[in-house]
DNA sequence: CTGTTAGCGCATTCAG
DNA sequence: CTGAATGCGCTAACAG
């Protein structure tokens, strides 16, 4: 009774279990590594009770210490606000569960500071790989990681300059596979509306492989809007210009009975008419959505009539509000890249692989004329 | 040069700088702890340059495992796809970030079953602490938490049988609030559409709310509509009850030229006439959003001008559709939810804490007639 | 089959 | 001011 007062009711160690069942430390470590075979099924039992009674968990940070590794990964996001994040997630979650990893989640909420404190923190935490997403910045940040560091695969963009696996959509045939839709339906005036390239990848092969398709077929006109969603002033001088584009070009129809920008008491009525050959084309969701609220507001709630939306990533709100998109296969990018970089972290020594994955077409009646 | 191959570029330890340095590890030590003022400059700046040499970073589960604390807190969310949890998780890092904590995130992906395994999984890497947004499940999954095992705060929702602190939504005026909205402008039909309650008390305190509103109300009428969202035929049947009651409500103007559910092609005119007197009120975003996606299904394009919608929650697609919402002060969430654990980790004793933050309604045309 | 002995990398007395 | 010694909880050789 004098043991332990109930003030601090310490975790019980091995050591304790060990002592409960009248046995040392090496069993239970082997108990516990299931290591059954070499146990008599009498000493076994009264492992089981003892940890039972105890209610003994072992230390993982202890079992880390001493065989090196601890099962852990690091999952690197730039930003969770972005619906492919949290769907690429599910697919890392999955992965790691039939695995047997546990990812440590880290959130760079688009801050590079941010990035780099992680990264850090994933190092100190002595995880086993990471999967980064990584924002657009310098090799130099990532560079405790990959090559000579601890196993990296990149998700969605890749690194100058850093060798490492990479996971994600296949730009190229996604922007193809956009903007041959929107040609094919007519549209011959298009607008790319991308964020700041910077160091990411993926946008830039996405603009590159529009600009191309476009340039490749006479008639079609083609621009690239750069949408930096960071900043306010920016985003307003950007959408003014496309404003201007959209007046323009004249409206949708024959008849447009009146369009105020009062959604809520506009009234359109759409004759069927010639259509309209301005045709946006989002390059991600967070763009797809500034340009859908900034449309609404400015042309109404019949926005949709005015111009025509398709966007890569088709987020939860694609459906409601009619937009076509390039879905991603997120869910196997997050699989995949976990799987990559298990077999990394076994010791496969294949140079850095990149694993390409097809976008799908989902055709809404915003493209539809 | 025979020391070692570079096979495996083993990570520097504090052995090899204390040797790069030409001193102890106690020295190294204190030196990573800051305890400057017990360091000859000149020591110092010898270990300052064996540890830039040595690229050298402390092993975080080694000092855990020594000192018995580790800084790290799990954050346990029930669904990450719920906008609401990537808003409270945006608070939680920040609380984290300024207390020097580290959170674990950890997603159940609404499988009772994974709760049970992260929650075993936090307590074998004895995280300090642990926020846990729970699935409505018994207190008995949350057994090692809260009261004898490690401190916990609950989010959103509490759990039967479960003492711990608990910050959320205002529930009750939150409900309130809504539904006296809807009544002032002119809706005495509302519907409250929630997921099962099972043991979500938040989910169960909104709807009493609601009701006891509406009862309070003459001539006003309330109903309540279980949306199993798990469950599509259950949604199919709870939704086919719904559609009944708005078309035997008659629609919403004096003239409505044809909606056929055709959502490219309905034509409908708004001409002002009297209200319609049907409203929804979702519990939450992912029911609102089911909703919304139903009711356009069914009602065209120009659904909003046949039933109005008021959700809990402010997703993003809101603002584009134009429903009324209760935004949660979702970020002050996170953030206090870290304080009062941060606060239990130090040891304070007081009793189980509420916070309750209130929310803050957003009106939009949707409920504006 | 089972127990003893050494550390894993680090923080902490406790003597210099 | 500084360093040697001790052990956190656990696993991995080695002996019984």
């Amino acid at each position: 009774m004098s043991t332990t007062p109930l003030a601090a009711p310490r975790r019980a160690t091995i050591t304790d279990v060990a002592r409960e069942a009248g046995t040392g430390k090496t069993s239970i470590s082997r108990y516990l590594n299931g290591e059954m075979s070499v146990l008599s099924p009498e000493l076994r039992s009264r492992i089981e009770a003892a940890i039972e009674r105890l209610n003994y968990q072992p230390n993982q940070m202890a079992r880390g210490l001493k065989r090196g590794r601890n099962r852990l990964i690091g999952m690197l996001l730039a930003d969770l606000t972005n619906p492919y994040s949290v769907e690429v997630l599910q697919g890392v979650e999955a992965a790691c569960h039939a695995l047997g990893l546990m990812p440590l989640i880290c959130h760079a909420a688009n801050e590079v500071e941010m990035e780099r404190r992680y990264l850090q923190l994933l190092t100190t935490y002595r995880v086993e790989g990471v999967i980064v997403n990584a924002l657009g910045v310098r090799e130099e940040t990532l560079r405790p990681v990959g090559g000579g560091g601890i196993p990296a695969v990149l998700v969605d963009r890749s690194v100058d300059g850093l060798v490492a696996d990479m996971v994600g959509l296949d730009n190229r045939a996604a922007a193809e596979l956009g903007t041959r839709h929107l040609l094919d339906n007519g549209f011959d005036d298009i607008w790319f509306v991308v964020q700041p390239f910077e160091q990411v990848s993926s946008r830039q092969l996405r603009e590159a492989a529009f600009r191309e398709v476009i340039s490749g077929v006479g008639g079609a006109r083609g621009h690239t809007l750069v949408l930096n969603l960071a900043e306010p002033a920016a985003v307003e001088r950007a959408l003014a210009e496309l404003d201007r584009a959209i007046d323009a070009d004249g409206g949708p129809g024959d008849a447009v009975a009146s369009v105020t920008g009062n959604a809520t008491s506009s009234v359109t009525v759409r004759t069927g008419g010639k259509a309209s050959r301005i045709a946006l084309f989002a390059a991600n969701a967070p763009v797809a959505l500034c340009l859908a609220l900034h449309l609404k507001a400015r042309y109404g709630a019949d926005w949709q009539a005015r111009v025509a939306l398709l966007s890569i990533d088709d987020p939860e709100w694609a459906e409601l509000t009619g937009i076509t998109a390039i879905r991603q296969p997120t869910y196997e990018i997050g699989y995949r890249a976990v799987e990559f970089l298990h077999e990394r972290i076994e010791g496969v020594q294949a140079t850095a692989r990149d694993c390409l994955l097809p976008g799908e077409l989902i055709v809404r009646a915003s493209t539809l004329r």
